[in-house]
DNA sequence: ACTTTAACGGCACTGCGTGCCGCAAGACAA
DNA sequence: TTGTCTTGCGGCACGCAGTGCCGTTAAAGT
C-alpha cells in the first residue's frame, strides 16, 4: 500500500494535483467549505496531510490553483506584443488568453464557479485573485498611457476590462458552458471596447457618441 | 486594576474599540503583521484576547473596521435618492459618501493605507472589501439600467466608479492626506464621468442616442 | 438591599499552516 | 548486485486564529 502510493514518478505530480483538486471540489461541494478539513481532501485524494500544501498555498487555493498560470500568461501577452499595436487590441488579446483556463475544463470551471459564488471565503479569495489580473492590467496600461490623467484611464480602463472579462465568463458559465459558446464569450468581452475611451482618436465625448452611431448604423443596415 | 479596566460603561464600547484599532496599527506598523499576535494586540489595549473577537471578527478586521457602514452609506444614498437624479450623479454622491470614513480621521486613514499595501494579507483583504462596494453600486446600476447590454454597462460603469474612487484616495493618501485636499480629492474621483458613457451634463445627449437606438435595433430586427 | 442584565476574562477545543525529521523509492556509479 | 545521493512523502509537534462555553463582576432596574 505505501509501495502503491508512492508511485508518484509513474503518475507524476500533476496527476495527484489534480485528484486534489477533485476530491476538494467534491467535498466542499457535498459537505459544504467550513465542514470540510485538509485531512478529508488529502485522505480522499490517498495521500497525507502534508502533502496537500507542497501542492497548495492554502485551503482556498485547492479551488483556485491556475492563477499564477494566467497572470504570467497576461504578462507574457503584454512582454511580447510589438510596439505597433493599438493598446485596446493588446488588452483584448491579454485578456482572451486568460478565458483558456476555464475552456480547458469547462465542467470543473462550472463546479469552481457555483463553488466560488455560494462559499463567501471563496468569494473574498476570488475578489483578491481578480484584482491581481487588474492590477496587472492597470499597471502596463499606465505604462502605455503617458497622456495627462493617465492613472485616472488606466484604472479605469484595467478595472473595466476585468468586469467585462467576468461579466462574459459568468454568463458563460452560467449558461453550463457550453463549448459552442466560447466565440460568443469573446464576442461579449469585447464588447467592453465600445464603453470605454480606448480608441485611438476618439478623445472628446462627442466623438464617443458620434462613433457610437456610426457604428449602430452600420450594424443596423447590413 | 479589575475594576479599572471594567469600567467599560464610563469609556464606552466606542472607546475600547478605538484603543484596539490604535494598538493594532501600532504593533503591525513597529514589529510587523504576521509578527504581532491578537494576545498583542488585546494586552497592549488592556483587554482580553476573547474580548478582540467581540469587537472584530478576525485579525484583519482590526484594520478596517468600518467596512459595513461604508456599504450601509452607499446603499443608504441609492434608496434614498429620487426618482429623477441622473444616474451618474447618483452614483457619485455615493461614491462621495465613502470618502468620509477616511477624512474623519486622516492620519490613521494614512498609517492604515501604508499597511495595506504593505502586508499581502491586508492588500487581500482589501480588496475583497473594495469588491463588497464594486458589487454593490454594480447591482443599483443594474437596477438603473433597462436597456440592452444592461449587465456590461453596469459592470463596467460600477467597476470604474470604484476604481476611481481608489485612485483620487490613494493620491489623496499619498500626499499626506492634507485637509485642503478634500476638494480635489472629489473632483478627481468626479473625474471619471467624463471617462464613461453617462456623463450627467450629456444626459439629453444619451437619451436622443437612446431614443435613435431604440429606432435602429426595431427597424434591424424582423 | 435584591434581582436582572450585559460585558468581560479564562478555558478548552478545532483546524489551518509550518518547520522538522525520518523514511522509502528511484537514479546513478562502481 | 551493491552502495550512495537525491527527491518526495508521511508523521509529529508547534504556534496561532477563531469559537463555544461558563463563571464572574459591575452596572442597571426595582
Amino acid at each position: 500500500m505505501t509501495a502503491a502510493r508512492r508511485g508518484r514518478s509513474v503518475e507524476g505530480r500533476a496527476e495527484v494535483r489534480r485528484e486534489l483538486v477533485a476530491a476538494a471540489v467534491d467535498l466542499f461541494t457535498d459537505r459544504g467549505y467550513d465542514e470540510t478539513t485538509i485531512d478529508d481532501i488529502a485522505t480522499s485524494a490517498g495521500v497525507g496531510r502534508r502533502t496537500f500544501f507542497r501542492y497548495f498555498r492554502s485551503k482556498e487555493d485547492g479551488i483556485s490553483p491556475d492563477h499564477e498560470a494566467g497572470l504570467a500568461r497576461v504578462a507574457e501577452v503584454f512582454a511580447t506584443a510589438h510596439a505597433g499595436e493599438p493598446t485596446m487590441s493588446l488588452v483584448l488579446r491579454a485578456g482572451e488568453t486568460v478565458f483558456e483556463l476555464y475552456t480547458d475544463d469547462p465542467q470543473l470551471s462550472v463546479r469552481r464557479f457555483a463553488l466560488t459564488h455560494r462559499v463567501p471565503a471563496l468569494r473574498d479569495r476570488e475578489s483578491a485573485g481578480v484584482d491581481h489580473y487588474r492590477r496587472l492590467f492597470t499597471r502596463h496600461l499606465r505604462a502605455r498611457l503617458g497622456r495627462a490623467d493617465g492613472d485616472l484611464r488606466a484604472a479605469v480602463i484595467g478595472a473595466s476590462v476585468v468586469a467585462a472579462h467576468n461579466v462574459a465568463l459568468r454568463e458563460w458559465l452560467a449558461a453550463g458552458a457550453p463549448a459552442a459558446g466560447v466565440a460568443s464569450l469573446i464576442a461579449r468581452f469585447r464588447g467592453v471596447a465600445e464603453l470605454l475611451p480606448g480608441d485611438p482618436g476618439l478623445t472628446t465625448v462627442a466623438d464617443r457618441l458620434e462613433a457610437a452611431v456610426g457604428r449602430l448604423e452600420r450594424t443596423a443596415t447590413p
